[in-house]
RNA sequence: GGGAGCAUAGCUCAGCUGGUUCAGAGCAUCUGCCUUACAAGCAGAGGGUCACAGGUUCGAACCCUGUUGCUCCCA
């Protein structure tokens, strides 16, 4: 059969998954095996593949199939979120696009159309994960938004709300006038703008005086005769809803406005300048406009004070009537328009550039209005306890432990949690109100209206409503570890008993505390436990220049159109290759590139081994099993080192071990040492070891490359039935042969300096050449080795000599003197030098290693061991500097 | 404004309890090779005042202090 000279990735992507599938390889049942278990952040329901996820899956990919070859029982759990705010307006821009409003549709209606179009996108991001050989558990395929997954949320908020956990209150929220509902904090991007700070005077008058705020003539009188008082505003559209003016008690250009009062402009409203050390003298003209209904702090200062609150804008942003002016037009828009009109009136002092931060809405990217209104919250205080303790104590630890500083800052500061929103797609809130204004939880409406009777016995069902706004998908997805193992419905099942708490989590810093957080108290308040023992968390995925990769800079590259020019093996080594937890990733296709050449390094091996010719009658050659005995010892010491980095979650190490395992030490070392020459053939035990060996590399590669390293398993050798790599079990540790291990660099030292030679001296790697050795210690390397340095170095023998032989260009290896042949007159001088400076090195090594063992400090505080390394630098420099001097000496 | 983190080769990063064969890896660069597995490759080479300034120590990339620059989180 003819091997392709490149590796057909393609083909064997979907053959290997469509295989993998029918054999059910990621099914996971609960057995008596240990369980390893991931739940998978729920990507978007909306959501289209992006790197980020390949980033995030492709390492729990790595996670699981490791964990399978080791002989758990690996389970994944895949599922979506259903994304509320994102999903919604989807939706009512698909209608829109069919010329349906929202605002025409009954809720059911509404819903009908939603689901409808979840059921028809929102599979998309799965079938995409598949294509980079996720291999999750499909069967358990959960939605946040399912029947049962909604029933829990429920059932938690009725919970919680009992505990007296949950509350409804008038509170500023950070209100988002695009998707019409308010939004927490968390979901609040904070950007920073050039705003324009605009300086209003107001007038001020006494008690009883009356004014008229629209009689330029008066406005300039007060001006003239400098009886005003002048504000700094961003947002000066705001005026139309201020209540009061507050300055510093101290403040002594105040200080004669005590009970006085000033006049907003055009709606004419006289309002109190008031009194609060909380204005800051310095600031601006050390004067507040106080606009209790759209400043959180107005707000606060507005309650302390007594003062009314106006509202001015509708929930689409738009002046509302009580603003008195510019009615139902946009903020934006009467923000220019009111500075305008306040300039005429001359109330305008200046305008001045500023910079200041803007809070925008994460899911539509509208500006944030801080408004009040009535919304539901969770009490994050007393409630978010063991969850700062659990990841304070180590009981679930973060990798990279920088995020434990972050997460207390945040915990201990923590905020009550706005679980309301105004939407329709989500999990209703089960509060239901009766026609005063009464309101309780209940699950469903017989419940609610019973209870409500209890009060009331002449209530009926029409006097009752319930609640029109849903839950924060957060407020769905903190049980997401619970629930996917239906925890709530069934407390005692055998999968939530055998799978939670989970193992690892993969995630990204910048929904710690959203999701993360979120879970580890569900977890606790639920299950009495923690949701899972680790959180890896991935960095951004950025382009080359550093920007965060997003769809409206159309700097992100289609995840699809990777795999299919890379390869997914190619595309997931190139996404883990210097991607080490928490540290953001610089994407470039040339990681891909590098990935995909690393899968045709290893595809080549294989064709080499796999066209050799076998004569069982050639007896197998020494350098053959030395060379087996090395590798088997090596891929044990770096078997050592990979699992030490699977363990500490040090991904891209392993990545990295790995990749070196495969490249040096097996193309480069051992399959040269092995190859024979040209068409001939090669002895069977030989091949037997070579192609064990090569499972074992194919094994150890397999997490990070799945497809290629499941074709060459099957290509290695016949298979039977269920005999497949997915499944195999990953390499158990040998004792490992340590002098073999000691002497190999040695060799390899010597391979390098004579391919160097000839390379420097233009010499062919075809014509042998003759190499003596003087040694002052130790030969076990040339022992070991000596076949495998004439083969790599084609050497025709190795003499051991006593003299330096004539005409031969002399170099040190350790602590032996080499010299090679030489025809024509070796440059001595540059001979000369080369071995001085090494000479030199090696003295000034020494020198520093002796001012340690002749300082009688470093004597009596080293450890043991570093003194008695120090004492093998000491023979080893002094070896070798002997070597050099003979070397020097024989050169003259 | 409050908090946290980072600064090591051109780039991305390792460097775990301070100990010169420890200043490292991968990529990139340069030189020479199409040597019958692989040019998606092979064989070599160069490249760093470990941000700066002090200090602790027998010994500092590593510990401490300050300075500068960058990043993130919160308000």
């Amino acid at each position: 059969m003819e091997i392709p000279k490149t590796f057909q990735s393609e083909i064997a992507e979907n053959k290997w998954y469509t295989y993998w599938m029918q054999k059910g390889y990621f099914r996971s049942v609960p057995d008596e095996r240990e369980p390893y278990t991931i739940v998978i952040p729920p990507p978007n329901v909306t959501g289209v593949l992006h790197m980020g996820h390949m980033l995030n899956n492709t390492l729990q990919d790595v996670m699981i199939r490791r964990a399978r070859m080791l002989g758990k029982n690996a389970c994944w759990v895949p599922g979506t979120d259903h994304a509320s705010i994102a999903t919604e307006a989807k939706v009512v821009q698909m209608l829109r696009e069919k010329g349906i409003k929202k605002s025409d549709l009954s809720r059911e209606d509404f819903l009908k159309y939603a689901w409808e179009w979840k059921e028809k996108y929102g599979g998309i991001i799965l079938d995409q994960l598949k294509k980079l050989g996720a291999s999750c558990d499909w069967d358990r395929t959960r939605f946040t938004m399912e029947d049962d997954m909604s029933e829990a949320v429920i059932d938690v908020f009725i919970d919680l709300y009992k505990k007296g956990y949950i509350y409804r209150g008038m509170r500023m929220v950070n209100w988002d006038p695009a998707g019409l509902t308010a939004v927490s904090d968390e979901e609040v991007i904070h950007k920073e703008v050039q705003s324009k700070l605009t300086y209003v005077q107001y007038v001020i008058v006494d008690a009883d005086e009356v004014f008229d705020a629209n009689d330029k003539a008066a406005i300039q009188k007060k001006i003239d005769a400098k009886s005003t008082i002048t504000i700094a505003t961003v947002r000066p559209e705001t005026i139309l809803g201020d209540t009061a003016v507050c300055v510093h008690p101290d403040d002594p250009r105040y200080a004669h406005l005590k009970g006085k009062f000033a006049i907003i402009p055009m709606v004419n409203r006289k309002v109190p300048i008031i009194f609060d050390d909380y204005i800051l003298i310095e600031f601006g003209t050390g004067a507040l406009k106080v606009t209790p209904a759209h400043d959180i702090n107005d707000y606060n200062l507005g309650k302390k004070h007594n003062l009314e609150v106006i509202d001015t804008l509708n929930a689409d942003g738009t002046m509302s009537a009580q603003a008195g002016f510019y009615i139902g037009e946009d903020r934006f828009v009467v923000r220019k328009k009111i500075v305008k009109d306040l300039t005429e009136m001359g109330l305008v002092v200046k305008v001045e550039d500023y910079t200041n931060k803007v809070g925008y809405s994460e899911r539509t990217d509208a500006v944030i209005e801080p408004r009040l209104s009535l919304q539901w919250f969770v009490k994050m205080k007393e409630f978010s306890k063991p969850a700062l303790d659990a990841v304070m104590d180590g009981e679930v630890k973060l990798y990279p432990e920088k995020f434990v500083n972050t997460y207390r800052h945040w915990m201990e500061n923590v905020h009550d949690w706005c679980i309301s929103r105004q939407l329709w797609w989500g999990q209703r809130i089960p509060a239901w109100y009766d026609n005063q204004g009464n309101f309780l939880v209940a699950k469903t409406a017989e419940e609610a209206l019973e209870l409500f009777q209890s009060d009331n016995a002449s209530i009926t069902a029409t006097d009752i409503r319930q609640d029109e706004d849903v839950l924060d998908t957060w407020f769905s997805s903190w049980l997401w570890p619970i629930s996917v193992f239906d925890g709530f419905k069934d407390p005692n099942n055998k999968d939530i008993n055998y799978y939670y708490p989970t193992n690892d989590l993969v995630s990204a810093p910048e929904i710690l505390f959203f999701w993360i957080a979120r879970m580890i108290m569900a977890g606790y308040e639920y299950r009495g436990k923690k949701p899972f023992n680790n959180v890896y968390l991935t960095g951004i995925v950025r382009d080359k220049q550093g920007r965060k990769m997003s769809k409206s800079l159309g700097n992100s590259p289609d995840p699809l159109d990777l795999i299919k020019k890379f390869s997914a093996d190619g595309v997931r080594v190139g996404m883990l290759l210097s991607s080490p937890a928490g540290n953001d990733l610089l994407f470039d296709e040339s990681l891909c590139e590098q990935g995909r050449n690393f899968s045709n390094k290893i595809w080549n091996a294989f064709r080499l081994v796999k066209g050799w010719e076998v004569d069982t009658s050639i007896p197998q050659p020494e350098v053959n099993k030395v060379a087996i005995t090395w590798l088997e010892a090596r891929i044990n010491e770096c078997l050592v080192e990979i699992n030490d980095h699977y363990e500490k979650l040090r991904i891209s190490d392993a990545l990295m071990s790995t990749y070196k395992l495969v490249w040096d030490d097996f193309c480069a070392w051992y399959l040269e040492l092995i190859k024979s020459g040209y068409q001939q053939a090669i002895d069977s035990a030989t091949l037997t070891s070579t192609i064990a060996i090569f499972e074992k590399i194919v094994i150890i590669v397999h997490p990070f490359m799945p497809f290629i390293s499941e074709e060459i398993w099957h290509l290695l050798k016949e298979r039977k039935d269920g005999d497949d790599i997915i499944i195999a079990s990953w390499p158990k540790i040998n004792a490992a042969n340590e002098e073999i291990l000691k002497a190999f660099p040695i060799a390899a030292e010597l391979i390098g300096e004579i391919r160097n030679f000839r390379q420097s001296k233009g010499l062919s790697p075809k014509e042998a050449l003759a190499l003596s050795i003087r040694s002052n210690g130790s030969t076990s390397a040339l022992n070991i080795f000596g076949d495998a340095i004439m083969k790599l170095g084609n050497l025709s023998e190795i003499k051991s000599v006593t003299e330096k032989p004539e005409n031969t260009f002399p170099f040190v290896i350790r602590d032996l003197e080499c010299f090679i042949p030489m025809s024509e007159n070796i440059d001595k001088d540059a001979e000369r030098k080369k071995l001085n400076d090494d000479l030199e090195y090696t003295h000034g090594f020494l020198k520093s290693v002796m001012a340690k063992l002749s300082n009688e400090r470093f004597v009596s505080n080293a450890k043991p061991e570093i003194l008695a390394s120090e004492q093998k630098k000491k023979s080893d420099a002094e070896a070798k500097i002997r070597a050099i001097e003979e070397a020097l000496n024989s050169l003259s």
